[in-house]
RNA sequence: GCUCGGAUGGUGGAAUUGGUAGACACGUUGGACUUAAAAUCCAAUGACCAUUGCGGUCGUGCGGGUUCAAGUCCCGCUCCGAGUACCA
């Protein structure tokens, strides 16, 4: 009988649909103990217009692998699947086409789930969750109220109600305060606190808010009236338009992330990632120890205060710089160097902050006229600024040591600026000295002849001692900017009452989002739901109203922004776990307890710092409130690679004729030829001479040697090309009408060869494959056996669709292997000894490579299991009905087929996973690699039971070592039992 | 720039973590079956040299080092990918 993939995936997709085998149990619904949960997790997709291609479900395929292992295992598996809805992309096509966004992501959403289907996913879909959904952003309008109601205790490192804190300012101010808080905060005593107004109070409580309003830098386009991503973002100009953009200040939300930092850099100790995700979040989180220094400036009341983790070098500094967008450049800024200095801000500002940090070979910086005190020296020290210094990133402000530091170093070399050295014994007069182990301070009054540790610490006892600063550790992690100027986002639960926000009350959520005309921001420069008429909240009746009928007395404008994407998928991971009470409870008590967090998270690593990062904070929020148990959101991670396209480009000749562009395409064949042999394209060939005269009309050809910059590569889909990269040249002139008319150079023997490129999978490219085609031509077990099969699940590898007839082959040979000719037949008799042990090898080598995510190997194993088997001729139900098992986390729908036929009718997916049994695999002999000085020249076999001396004999005795020796005597022999014997000498 | 990865035959990759480099596939070549094709099966396949056979040299991005033994460990590079705070 043959494989007919067709049926039999379609007919266990309908079962499974039916039956909800997958189905995760609430622990209340196990009739006896619940068995042990496992939740599998994988980051949820963005349902875009697209489709899914090929490598969407990489991830999605070891999870569900992993997913159904345990099942097989006896655990209560938690695999579900959602959609991460609101984005960019649904709000652009609104913009162009004025549909809905919910509209087309309710289409997309439909597609993805087809496909997904297809692909035969063990998914859990009552669970499904779309952060779209006013009932799922219900509570992610919840948990910003929270936040909102919260300050961060620095003292018990937790956060706690803000009513505890104004608790604190009635009864003592804030002078005693340990709380996260902005920067300048005033202190006042308990009697100030009381005699400020409501409006007042309301501002100092901003400042403490885990989630609060900020002046925040943002990449404003005028041209298009909003604010850019910097991903959208080309050469300074928007992708969109190429039209100039510029950094502006804006009052946004923010949320304080910064006062987690020290517990999101512990809480990475505990979890089971990869030391490199680990490292990037610790990079980012990016913790120093060193001081904060007060600056005086010279004839100006405010000082500038730096962060420096070298104090130690303090009597090196001979400038500051300030970031050009710092607060007191204005203020400090003499006369003379005004024009200069603001024209210097105007040009920086044209400059992205990502260019500003790529860019150090572009040295640029403006005096700025004022000087420092150097507040142990009181030398006089130049202020200048300069954009390699950020204002976001510590204080905005560095104290230059250009001695120590090389950006420093370069910037008064370049600028003729004193490079002061305070080493001993170290020349400076090429480049700063970073070392910190080996150097002793000099030049540096009572500092001199002190180590650099020791140099530090009492550098920061004097700063102390005299009031200029003090020991600080500092975060690179700044609070992360929670507003977004756009329509397709949640809507803050947040009204203005003179000017400051007041929370909607939980039980009026969700707000929904308003109907909008257009989903551009208004022509003033407001986002979207500046366009909505009905935006306005009235606090006696709770509801949204018509805007007109504003009166600032019970009846207040709403908020204009939205959240980030990021605010959905902060917290999802919780919302899977409920079932029955979604709409009282973001997750109930039992649930939260029974699944407590995710055991196996597989998602791409682009997300290694911000999601994940963003998930943690949250997680971790939610757990000091009391909210939750856990206090981290995932416990196992794995990364998969991206799989990257094989675009196919052909190649267009730039040719102009005297009249008009011609169309021409040249053999990639021909092109390399030509320049292989430094030679005209015109002398190639006869055939290719004639063609050139065809399509140019005879027209002179002054051409110089060929050479790939007369060509332009142009992305062809890769449809339209077979797998010896011959193109279909009627189906490319069809293909789009610009070609219908196009000419070709071809090959002698009438072939147009097209070249490859890998890059990344994406529609611009021509180069996606969709899973749906493959599950149509070979079947989704093939398609994920093959892309697992592929490579490492960590690695990225290129998709190479011609690859896959291998993996099916395999699945046609197992189901031969159940088969007599047309009819399924297996023996009840006992197996050969050879048989069981292929078995249980292979129960072996599988389940440790599932364990290790290794599934590649694991198809090898399969590939090599079945090869053996056919050879032995193994028919036996004691081998087939163990093989079936282990294989069906990989391939479903063949193993759930062949479990049937083997007589069972409760299907596989709960069946127990077999276990290995040693004694198949004791083996007495082993191949010995039998080398001279380290090189392999023969095996031999001798047995395992054999001392170190038995085998230095066993080897010397062979006469191909006395050969090899050819009557010498080694000087030594190295004998390693069971592994290798190495003769030196 | 900074941070984190990666580099092994024509291709994807394997190698029990220092012990037979190239498992398993794809591709290619040759053969069987067939009127033919497809499908299937068998054989060969890192490069070079030698060949009647035996065999030999080189070889895991590049340059050094440690070791009886290095794809694996150490030092110094090159190139490619990802992230870089408003793409998701």
């Amino acid at each position: 009988m043959a494989y007919k993939f067709q049926s039999i995936e379609s007919k266990w997709q309908k079962k499974w649909a039916k039956d909800k085998p997958f189905k995760a149990k609430q622990p209340h619904q196990f009739k006896d103990k619940p068995k042990p949960p496992f939740y599998v997790l994988d980051m949820f997709p963005y349902p875009s217009g697209a489709g899914l291609h090929v490598g969407h479900p990489l991830g999605y395929i070891a999870s569900d692998i992993y997913a159904r292992y345990k099942r097989h295992k006896g655990f209560n598996v938690l695999h579900p699947q959602g959609y991460d809805s609101f984005g960019l992309p649904a709000e652009q096509y609104a913009i162009q086409t004025g549909q809905h966004p919910a509209k087309t992501t309710e289409v997309n959403i439909k597609r993805y789930r087809e496909q997904l289907d297809k692909i035969g996913f063990s998914f859990d879909w009552d669970r499904e969750v779309r952060t779209s959904d006013p009932n799922y952003y219900k509570w992610t309008q919840w948990i910003f109220s929270e936040l909102f109601q919260s300050y961060y205790d620095t003292k018990d490192q937790q956060a706690k109600p803000i009513d505890q804190l104004v608790a604190q300012f009635q009864a003592e101010g804030n002078s005693l305060v340990n709380a996260a808080c902005d920067d300048e905060v005033s202190h006042f005593s308990a009697e100030d606190w009381k005699a400020f107004t409501a409006k007042e109070q309301e501002q100092i409580l901003l400042q403490y808010r885990l989630t609060y309003l900020a002046e925040t830098e943002v990449n404003w386009c005028p041209a298009l009236g909003t604010v850019l991503a910097n991903d959208e973002i080309v050469n300074g100009v928007s992708e969109r338009g190429g039209h100039p953009v510029m950094r502006k200040k804006m009052k946004q939300w923010s949320m304080r992330i910064s006062a987690y930092a020290e517990r999101l850099l512990q809480g990475l100790e505990q979890l089971d990632w990869t030391d490199s995700l680990k490292e990037s979040q610790r990079n980012w989180i990016g913790k120093s120890v060193g001081a904060q220094v007060k600056f005086k400036i010279k004839a100006h009341p405010d000082t500038i205060e730096v962060f420096t983790t070298r104090p130690d070098t303090i009597f090196g500094v001979s400038f500051m710089t300030l970031a050009p967008e710092h607060e007191l450049v204005q203020q400090i800024t003499t006369p003379e160097q005004k024009e200069a200095v603001e024209a210097y801000i105007k040009e920086t500002a044209k400059r992205s902050e990502r260019d500003r940090m790529a860019d150090v070979k572009h040295i640029t910086g403006v005096f700025t006229g004022a000087y420092a005190e150097h507040p142990l020296s009181q030398e006089p020290i130049p202020i200048w600024i300069g954009d390699y210094v950020l204002a976001s990133y510590g204080t905005g402000a560095v104290m230059a040591v250009p001695c120590g530091d090389q950006r420093d170093f370069d910037f008064a070399q370049h600028f003729d600026i004193p490079i002061p050295n305070v080493f001993q014994d170290v020349d400076i007069s090429e480049a700063a000295h970073g070392d910190k182990d080996q150097t002793i301070i000099a030049n540096s009054d009572f500092l001199n002849g002190l180590n650099v540790k020791q140099a530090i610490s009492k550098a920061i006892e004097r700063l102390e001692k005299i009031g200029a600063g003090q020991a600080k550790v500092n975060y690179r992690l700044r609070d992360a900017v929670f507003s977004r100027q756009r329509y397709w986002g949640e809507p803050f639960p947040v009204y203005y009452v003179d000017g400051l926000p007041k929370l909607i009350d939980v039980e009026h959520l969700p707000l929904k989002l308003p109907e909008v005309e257009k989903y551009l921001p208004t022509e003033d420069g407001a986002p979207p739901l500046g366009r909505a008429d009905v935006w306005a909240w009235d606090t006696k009746n709770n509801q949204v109203v018509e805007n007109t009928k504003i009166d600032h007395q019970t009846i207040f404008p709403l908020e204009l922004n939205t959240m980030p994407g990021w605010a959905g998928s902060s917290w999802y991971l919780f919302r899977y776990m409920e079932t029955e009470q979604r709409d009282e409870v973001f997750a109930s008590a039992e649930a939260l307890e029974y699944w407590k967090n995710v055991d196996l998270y597989i998602g791409g690593s682009e997300h290694a710092t911000g999601h994940l990062l963003y998930a943690r904070f949250w997680t971790k929020f939610l757990h000091d409130r009391g909210f939750i148990q856990v206090e981290e959101p995932f416990k196992k991670l794995i990364n998969q690679g991206m799989i990257l396209g094989e675009s196919a480009l052909l190649y267009r000749w730039n040719y102009n004729s005297s009249d008009k562009d011609k169309n021409i395409y040249v053999s990639k064949c021909i092109i390399d030829d030509c320049i292989r042999k430094e030679d005209y394209l015109i002398n190639h060939s006869d055939t290719v001479s004639k063609q050139i005269y065809d399509t140019t009309q005879n027209e002179m050809i002054t051409s110089t040697k060929v050479s790939l910059s007369h060509f332009t590569p142009i992305h062809v889909d890769v449809s339209l090309v077979n797998t010896s990269n011959e193109l279909d040249i009627e189906a490319f002139k069809k293909w789009r009408p610009e070609f219908a008319e196009a000419q070709f150079i071809k090959n002698e023997d009438a072939k147009l060869i097209v070249s490859r490129e890998v890059e990344k999978m994406s529609k611009s490219k021509f180069n996606v494959v969709n899973p749906d085609e493959i599950c149509e031509q070979y079947g989704a077990d093939t398609l994920r056996m093959y892309e697992m099969f592929l490579g490492p699940i960590d690695q990225a590898k290129p998709w190479n669709t011609a690859g896959l007839s291998g993996v099916h082959n395999f699945l046609k040979k197992l189901w031969k292997l159940y088969h007599n000719g047309e009819q399924f037949e297996v023996s009840n008799q006992t197996a050969s000894k050879e048989s069981l042990k292929t078995l249980h090898k292979t129960i072996k080598k599988v389940t440790q490579d599932i364990e290790d995510f290794s599934f590649n190997t694991s198809v090898s194993t399969f590939m090599i299991c079945v090869n053996e088997l056919t050879q032995q001729k193994c028919q036996h139900r004691e081998v087939l009905e163990p093989l079936a098992i282990l294989i069906a986390p990989y391939a479903p729908h063949i193993a759930e087929e062949l479990w049937e036929l083997l007589g069972h009718s409760n299907g596989i997916s709960h069946e127990a996973y077999p276990q290995v049994e040693e004694k198949y695999l004791v083996e007495d002999t082993k191949t010995y690699p039998i080398s001279f000085n380290g090189k392999m020249r023969f095996t031999l076999d001798l047995s395992l039971d054999l001392s170190k001396s038995e085998i230095e004999e066993a080897v010397m005795k062979d006469e191909r070592t006395q050969k090899q020796l050819n009557g010498r005597t080694p000087k030594k022999v190295i004998v390693v039992p069971g592994k290798i014997v190495n003769l030196v000498g």
